[in-house]
DNA sequence: AAAAAAC
């Protein structure tokens, strides 16, 4: 029916406040009913007192029964522990313990699972065939080889809950029936399940990255690693002979500075080039790296040497106000909620805090001591990356782990033990679920944009990892925008917190000048690309993932290079997005609110909205996204007349002090406010994007040697036909 | 309702 959708863009059901409450209103008394008329076990909220009552000193770290966990629905988590604290030591004995079988499983599994994970299918796990698949005769074992350059070749997926369905294609877990080889998923079926690490008593088989004995090939060599494998970067302290992105070898400000400019600069290109940088923290502009001072801010605060020696070193010797709030409460143990502005130092608050009270420890294998939990992979990148130096001046060691990136790293360093790993919570729950992270000695847990976390979507699988983690530990909360959101986690989980808020949360206005402009649907696309078509970087940041494509083409259509990131984009592609606009090859980011918290880049200088933010918590954080440590920036937020009310609510909420003003295309206002231009009109060529998009390529004469048989790639012959991969395939949810 | 978050 044309015409009845407005041609902005915009999909036409829009929920008001109210409605949205009454939603939430609605789905809690139904859990609550389900809960009261509920014969089984107490669950996690009836089981709060005793928490309260386990919280002790830190020598009282203890693993809950595993008949607890058992009710709270996990799946067969490592359970050797039944009663005792650490005394894991039955676990070798197969046959004395419980199994997992089937029956056993089906007995208490699914019913428990659904009550608190309704999203995951009881038996997904079990429903893994090892064997006995009937179409086996079509795969061949070479399928191998052409997965994986088919597999980012598009830079568009399909959500992960969707994928099953893709026809001969078979999920992850599934694809082993090659041979007669089982892979490591499939352990269910040996009875129990063992944490990773132990698995190497049951004879030959050893962990997933040696198995030669598969034959020649080796998946995940190391020596190529570095290269083609921008995760492993987080290994980097356990392989100090292969350290190429290490963070201390790029230039120094100095360095620069000091006229070697040209070749350091080159070097640092070659450097990056293929690796997603995660420039996390904002570089100060003065100070040259100076050994530390009578007056060094951190050490004041009571940060141990090392650490502000390293932070010296990048020229860090002020304490931002939301370090200085925190740290000293954080160092002392408390459990904090700390608030500070957007881009003011949170990720060094409560990592130096934590990496401080690491010091001199020990991890046991697959037992984290701390661990930070952020919502989004790049954040966790950002974070990892943020903390790498500081880690490894203490000895410590930390690891990456989130979705969309190889298993056997992960594995591997949680294995060897980890001061602290940082993730992302569908992963950790999987690992968790693997058993080969057991958070039983989790000291410090930290959820950095806490308010986001405890979001509907996000809040089973936090809390699902929270209560696994022993009471008596520090936590540690942060955001920009702490407010009512986080209540529950805080009832459920803190004892006594102490709040900083160094910012008011609200919108700067010192550095970030603020413009809503009025305009019509049919001027959208024009205005939104002469603002974009400016110098210098631009985040666009628009409501859905099929918008932030359909923008992002419309900007090349008009001659302004813009690509999306939004989170159906395949990690790879997502990295090398992010990683191009970081280094300057992309002047465009269309995003969706996946960038909209945390993730830094410099010298964003406009952020543009083109759909408005669903409240002013997220104005906050899109408008965060410039204006990083001082610097300046402009945030433009286009507003629809329909949408003109709720963006002055929103404006208000978010301390605004602007009025929206009217514009057509060509007005002298937008130019003032951005330095938009008109575009050159001549279109971006798809090519471009897809130099972009596409994984690097591999060395000839491998991988596409069987191609054209089933791998995805076989659509080849549309490449060129402007096809912005997959988008076809995926429907509007 | 969208987005994000495991494979």
């Amino acid at each position: 029916m044309p015409g009845q959708r407005p041609n902005d863009g915009t999909k036409k059901t829009r929920w008001s406040t109210a409605q949205k409450a009454e939603a939430r209103t609605v789905k809690k008394a139904r859990n609550a009913r389900r809960t009261d008329a509920d014969p089984r076990p107490p669950r996690r909220e009836d089981r709060r007192d005793d928490v309260r009552e386990d919280r002790r000193p830190r020598d009282g770290y203890r693993s809950r029964p595993d008949a607890e966990r058992g009710e709270r629905g996990h799946a067969p988590r490592a359970r050797a522990d039944e009663g005792r604290p650490f005394g894991r030591d039955d676990r070798g004995a197969r046959s004395g313990r419980p199994s997992f079988d089937r029956t056993d499983r089906g007995a208490r599994g699914p019913v428990d699972r659904d009550r608190d994970r309704p999203q995951r299918r009881p038996f997904e796990r079990d429903d893994r065939r090892p064997y006995g698949r009937d179409d086996r005769g079509e795969r061949r074992p070479y399928d191998r080889d052409d997965r994986r350059p088919s597999r980012d070749d598009r830079g568009e997926r399909r959500p992960y809950q969707q994928r099953d369905d893709r026809g001969e294609r078979r999920p992850y877990q599934q694809r082993d029936d090659r041979g007669e080889r089982r892979p490591y998923q499939q352990r269910d079926d040996r009875g129990e399940r063992r944490p990773y690490q132990q698995r190497d008593d049951r004879g030959e088989r050893r962990p997933y990255q040696q198995r030669d004995d598969r034959g020649e090939r080796r998946p995940y060599q190391r020596d190529d690693r570095g290269e083609r494998r921008p995760f492993d970067r987080d290994d980097r302290g356990d392989r100090p002979a292969r350290r190429p992105f290490e963070r201390d070898e790029r230039p120094t400000r100095d360095a620069r500075a000091e006229g070697e400019g040209r070749r350091s600069a080159e070097r640092h290109t070659r450097l990056f080039e293929n690796t997603p940088t995660t420039h996390t923290r904002p570089e100060r502009p003065e100070r040259h790296a100076a050994p530390v001072t009578e007056d060094n801010g951190f050490a004041k605060l009571g940060v141990p040497m090392p650490l502000v020696e390293r932070l010296a070193r990048d020229g860090i010797t002020e304490p931002f106000p939301i370090q200085t709030a925190t740290l000293p409460d954080a160092l002392a143990g408390r459990d904090v909620l700390g608030r500070g502005r957007t881009g003011s130092g949170k990720t060094l608050a409560f990592g130096l805090a934590a990496l401080a009270r690491l010091a001199g420890g020990t991890a046991r294998p697959n037992r984290p001591r701390a661990v930070v939990l952020v919502p989004t992979r790049e954040l966790a990148m950002q974070v990892s990356d943020a903390l790498q130096p500081l880690v490894h001046v203490l000895g410590l060691r930390h690891k990456l782990v989130a979705g969309g990136m190889p298993y056997p790293p992960q594995f591997d360093a949680l294995e060897r033990g980890l001061d602290i790993l940082i993730a992302t919570p569908g992963r950790l729950n999987d690992l968790v679920d693997r058993g080969a992270a057991i958070l039983d000695g989790v000291e410090i847990a930290i959820l950095d944009e806490a308010d986001h976390m405890a979001d509907m979507g996000f809040m089973p699988e936090v809390t699902a990892l929270l209560d696994l983690i022993p009471a008596g530990g520090q936590r540690l909360l942060f955001s920009a925008t702490l407010d009512n959101g986080i209540d529950e986690l805080v009832e459920r989980y803190l004892v006594d917190p102490v709040t900083h808020s160094t910012d008011e949360a609200r919108a700067s206005v010192t550095t970030m000048a603020h413009h809503v402009l009025l305009i019509e649907p049919q001027h959208k696309k024009v205005i939104t690309a002469e603002v974009a078509n400016r110098d210098g970087r631009t985040v666009v940041f628009v409501r859905t993932k099929l918008g932030a494509d359909r923008v992002a083409m419309q900007l090349r259509e008009q001659g302004v290079f813009a690509a999306a990131l939004h989170g159906g984009l395949n990690q790879g592609a997502r990295n090398r997005v992010l990683a191009a606009f970081k280094d300057g090859t992309l002047p465009v980011l269309v995003a969706t609110d996946v960038a909209a918290r945390g993730i830094h880049v410099d010298d964003v200088s406009v952020v543009l909205q083109v759909d408005p933010p669903a409240d002013h918590k997220d104005y906050l954080h899109r408008a965060g996204r410039t204006a990083r440590a001082g610097e300046e920036g402009t945030v433009v937020t286009l507003a629809l007349p329909h949408q003109k009310k709720m963006m002055e609510r929103i404006g208000r909420d978010a301390g605004l002090t602007v009025e929206p003003v009217r514009v057509r295309p060509g007005d002298d206002t937008i130019l003032a406010a951005t330095g938009a231009r008109p575009t050159s009109g001549e279109a971006i060529p798809e090519e471009r994007l897809r130099r972009l998009l596409d994984p690097p390529r591999r060395p000839v004469g491998r991988g596409r040697r069987f191609g054209g048989g089933s791998g995805p790639r076989r659509d080849g012959g549309h490449r060129g036909s402007g096809g912005y991969g997959g988008r076809d395939r995926r429907r509007d949810g």
